[in-house]
DNA sequence: AATGAATGAGCCTTCATTCAT
DNA sequence: GATGAATGAAGGCTCATTCAT
């Protein structure tokens, strides 16, 4: 956004230190060293610790929220809602290994939320669940608040669930068969999984034999 | 077990803080005064910070293992067994709030893992998480290896969910909504979700009212 | 004096901060912010801390300077020219509650001198104290230097004491005890003291009773 | 009183730190290298700065307190008891230059309270201050209570005149003639002024030979 | 002339650890 | 065996100053 100052060099490598070591891990020496600038141009700029952290958050919010509007705004079937909403998060949750600070921010601050969690889950999280929420709420007419809460927990909890329980599942099931849950298997998955549960697919299980194939899928949220 | 009582304190002291504010959170002179003993107590009985919370969460696991296993162990259906894993999930992560340092401690092992971690993975995660697979295993016949962890996964993550995302679920969708989601509820929902998605259950949504009657799941459960 | 409404405005905001915060105390981040200019503006019109500070204080003694001298510098019998002494010493102290830093700055610099105390003792300390020593040497005939140095003191030390040690004093006779004691009292009470010490007034104490009363008193010292 | 432990290093260090450059001025860097042990020391004892300072302070008045009593305790008449206050309270202040930081520190403290004043005030300059009072107030028996405080800080500020300006009166008299005035001079001057302005004592100046009653005082400052 | 940006030194504090008794 | 005392490393922050524009 802007040249490259040391302000936005601050914020970067902020990003980057908060993303991999978390808010009290990350020291502004190692910040600043990255950056290439003085410790006291934390203070000069951000006033302390803390508001460089904020100035990151809001910036991770920022860049994702270019990207993401123009695809979810669009108008589509629930199911397809969902479908996409899923994809989205897994592929972000994908690419926070691969370096991307600025979901890996957000992600941390879902588990362990810091004063500036707020503005996060206004700004950024909120609108999101709204969507989902609707979409939910749309392939299940009968359902009230409570339990639209909990069908759309479900289906975030699948999702976050490779954010957070990463390193864990390498170890319970090995590397190999951790990496071959790619984006593409785990969002068909959870997909699948979620719009069975919902109706409007064909359960894993006993009745996989004989269920609806994709174009069948297809057509059937497409009826809605 | 351990007969020392100030080892002991200083175990029992060191969990209570180690699950409420992590590792790094946690000091060893909060502890040992918690305990009630010096300082140098801890490097004297545990070698060092790393040694008392190894030893922690061995007691931690230690105290999970003696309740659970005589309600998992006895034999039974696959669907019931994932029903039961998943109240016994749902009731540990609740229990936490209430003060229970030994779960909070283990499910904080599993968000942000330490260096005791494969510890806590062979010993308590693994089994477990091996039941689970094969409760779902049993469900879907068909399902390779890479299928059945994703479905595992699937199941593991809506209940984690209430564990990661407790804080901001609570800003999200307010305190008393958050509050009406109790463990019965929850277990009976993730349960459905899950069962329905594995084809022995009723689905939400569309779907809801031509869902299989009780007899058709009933057979399909009982028929493996 | 200066036209330079910058340099004046920061002068203005040094005076007030350094007279209430002393010059380790008082920073021109906090000065430079109350005068509304930049931070850098200190240093471009002053070169440093220092130079800011002595500006200052040359300009709280000139302030001081121009409605003082008219009132003292006419002549009149020396135990008038002390009452008048003690009571514009009395005055410009219980003046500095009240806001005035001018003063404020020059009573810190007698009590804390930094390098600028030169300047202070030579432009404007030197001057006053000479006419006291005069006035009272006129009291005095006999008395050597080394006599009339201490009962200067004496006189100086005892209006001081109202500025030094305001706080301590306050919470040794009480809030209310210390604000009975204003400023009319105060220059009757040290005046009547040193003049009775001087034998130009009745004392106080045993012979108080048949002492001058304060019309006598006034005639006396006012025939010479 | 310690044999000679690195607590009682550190407050013997620190308060000649402080003594000589206040609490601000000081650093505990230069107050554990004067002790000889390392920085983290003052906070294993006195928890941070403020502890050591209000420590050292704390010692500073159990020194003054042991060496007092025994001559102030003693019955003397009213006029005796002012003389020995002056002097001890003007040979403390001397022996302040000599290094001893003691009384620096509680000197200090009068003119530049901290929160640690409280404690002093209550301890140790009230207990004397009261005693002043009374010998005032039996040379005065007429007197209110607000003549009675105000008589008692011309006392005091006289003395601490000597103190409290001291580096601004080398300069205003040269530094010869201030040190011509000895402990000695000192006391006796102070003494006699008081004294001479409560009618106990001949007074200076013009009535200086022939000493006082009250006509011949009355004759003598008319007869100017 | 005037300023936003940046700097390096220094401060107090906290922490896990080790040592001598 | 157990502990009070002491340590060194590191962290966040503040300050007066300088630089480039």
């Amino acid at each position: 956004m802007v040249d490259d100052p040391t302000k936005q060099r601050l914020i970067e490598a902020a990003g980057e230190e908060f993303a991999a070591r978390g808010f009290e891990g990350a020291t502004i020496r190692s910040i600043s060293k990255r950056a290439g600038t003085n410790i006291a141009a934390v203070n000069y700029h951000f006033g302390d610790k803390e508001g460089l952290y904020a100035a990151a958050l809001i910036e991770a919010h920022r860049c994702g929220q270019q990207e993401g509007d123009e695809t979810e705004v669009t108008d589509a079937p629930p199911a397809e809602m969902i479908r996409r909403f899923i994809h989205r998060f897994i592929t972000n949750i994908k690419r926070d290994a691969a370096g991307s600070w600025q979901t890996a921010m957000m992600h941390r601050e879902m588990i362990e939320p810091t004063k500036a969690a707020d503005i996060l889950v206004r700004e950024s999280i909120r609108p999101r669940f709204e969507r989902l929420r609707a979409a939910v709420a749309a392939l299940c007419p009968d359902a009230d608040d409570r339990r639209v809460n909990a069908l759309s927990f479900s289906i975030v909890g699948q999702c976050l669930h490779y954010k957070v329980a990463h390193p864990i599942s390498v170890r319970l099931i090995g590397d190999d068969a951790y990496k071959s849950l790619d984006v593409e298997f785990i969002t068909e998955h959870i997909s699948r999984f979620c719009l069975a549960a919902l109706g409007v697919a064909a359960p894993f299980g006993a009745g996989e034999r004989e269920s609806l194939d994709a174009g069948e899928e297809a057509r059937c949220t497409g009826s809605r």
